[in-house]
DNA sequence: GACGGGCTGTATAACGTTGTAAACTCGTGC
DNA sequence: GCACGAGTTTACAACGTTATACAGCCCGTC
């Protein structure tokens, strides 16, 4: 069995008590004594046990972040920002992957970790606003991702339909009029919602039609699902001159069909993705990406959080994290571009 | 503060362990009394504290995965095949990244998330032998990832030099005669070193020089660092005709490199790389990639971890987990190719 | 020289759960 | 009518920790 409290304190001959003040450096304890106590804390190898400190603390030190996919290079470098901004607290995440499906995300939202973790950031797809409504877990809850739920819970997200416009905006800059979209997932997803509303108002407001022929919709949105899609639309005989995707990932399977097929990027056809993740400055054609301020997202989730803990409800609150456009050779124009 | 079993039991009119034998299904309840308690249970909304679960029983139901890297969709991807197998034996992963520093990966090893965890799945890049050698933790430990580590500790691994091997001999195979190999860390990474040795021992079995020159040592392993090794080995003069990488991530770094440069691949440089993650399948150029079983390697940590809980010690063992040549664009001969 | 007050150390009781063992309730057999 | 045992419920202690309250001690003060 393994050391605790009172073997030290039986080594030492003096009381528990003494040994936990020591250990959790209470100020009223003689240097000699704590030279005697620290003595035989280091010879029996002494640590002291989490979970007992948390049963008794009330805490525990570990908070949840549920991510749709772990495989996705946005959430991972997100998990990374998450696990970074914990750990200034002192905090340890506990990750979670909801694999995007409903049935999961309410599991883990009802806190199927139950009273292990002191808090949950979750970042959910499928997630209705009823599931949340009908939550009875009173762990504190933040979400990340744009999303209108009507809910008493903090909110980190981006302003998906500004960063839509900015990307939108950029391709029509360049000369681009016939700007497809992919990545729209049929109402089941609300941030795609918000970018393809944010390409809408873009094309409107430079008096382009907005053509429902050029929004495809994807199961999914990884590479593969890019791919499908570009492909899609390539044989139902369209020939747009650019393409804004979901994310990256889409973007960059769109690319492949892309390159496959012999169509140049960006000469013939300018992309830009969403999420700015590594992967897209590596490609033959890098690419340019809406780069939400992950770093600022992790550390807003970490913080709200960590202040809903005392069990105070401050009125819930939306964050807005910042985001700007990353250009590289995707769309390239008359210069620029780079990693 | 929340509902525990002495307030259900209040509100049922029984005893604390009778409350508790029925949220646990103990057999000997009536089922007139198991009604009866599962209605306050209900109504009251009573959820079972695991940590004081847990401070009782000695187990906790976590096991820590510490992986270097988030952000390689290598190690998300083990992560995602870690958390399945476990979530199979009703247990949570809590993960760690300890960003490939020895430093990091000492703390870790030695359990500084002290008692909360049941078990540790790590995969050490510098740490030594000897640092292994001081833990102290009891908490049962398996490594991943092959090292020659003489230490009674689980093992899972691929048999690095044989994959190597196999790659090389691919490329061989195809008429290459100067093949590269990008991604040594001089002396402090031992799969690095293997991966050089199955390069070295290939080329000699099939009478070719292992060419010092065409190893390039990286920082780390990722595109960036096969960007700057390709750009290196280019501007010392040398023009290999194949790439074998130290991972996919490094390999499409030097792809990268070479198509900015107008080098062809595989037409002028053919190229292979390590740990088939998906953003390989999906680059204009499709990579050729060591793939190792990563659900095996998952489950078999997993099964390791848990079988040294009751504190059992068995034999120290070695899993070697299965790869295989997943052939793409990168290495195109005669024909195949594809997904 | 008794008294008050700041400094140290300790005994005890929790935190919420489950294992152990004992106690209670029946129906059955003699 | 009573012992017996199988079935059911309970009291108590323990897991390892910290909060609370208190008991000494030493010192300076009146």
């Amino acid at each position: 069995m393994r050391v605790s409290l009172k073997d030290v304190a039986a080594h030492a001959g003096v009381s528990v008590k003494t040994v936990s003040n020591v250990v959790n450096d209470y100020p009223y304890v003689t240097a000699g004594m704590r030279e005697r106590v620290q003595r035989s804390i280091d010879e029996l190898g002494y640590r002291p046990n989490l979970t007992a400190r948390h049963l008794r603390k009330g805490r525990t030190g570990i908070i949840a972040l549920a991510l749709p996919e772990l495989g996705n290079p946005y959430f991972a470098e997100l998990a990374a920002a998450v696990i970074d901004a914990a750990a200034a607290h002192d905090y340890t995440v506990l990750l979670d992957h909801t694999g995007g499906r409903r049935e999961q995300e309410i599991l883990v939202s009802q806190g199927f970790r139950a009273r292990v973790i002191d808090g949950l950031i979750m970042s959910p797809i499928e997630l209705e606003t009823q599931d949340l409504r009908d939550r009875t877990e009173d762990v504190p809850l933040v979400l990340l991702g744009e999303r209108d739920y009507d809910l008493p819970y903090d909110h980190i997200a981006i302003d998906n339909v500004a960063a839509a416009r900015t990307a939108v905006r950029h391709l029509i800059g360049l000369g681009r009029r016939e700007v497809a979209f992919i990545g729209d997932r049929r109402g089941r997803s609300e941030p795609a919602q918000l970018r393809v509303r944010g390409w809408r108002e873009e094309l409107a407001a430079a008096g382009l039609p907005a053509d429902d022929g050029l929004v495809a919709a994807t199961d999914g949105w990884g590479h593969a699902d890019g791919a499908a899609a570009m492909t899609r639309i390539l044989e139902a005989g369209r020939r747009p001159d650019a393409v804004f995707a979901y994310n990256d990932l889409v973007a960059i399977g769109a690319m492949r069909v892309l390159h496959a097929r012999g169509l140049r990027v960006p000469e013939d056809i300018a992309v830009v993705g969403f999420d700015d993740v590594v992967e897209g400055r590596f490609g033959a054609v890098t690419l340019t990406s809406v780069s939400p301020d992950k770093e600022a997202i992790g550390r807003l989730a970490v913080e709200s959080v960590l202040a809903r803990l005392g069990g105070q409800s401050p009125e819930p609150r939306r964050f807005w994290a910042d985001h700007r456009l990353a250009e590289r050779e995707s769309t390239l124009g008359r210069g620029a571009g780079g990693v």
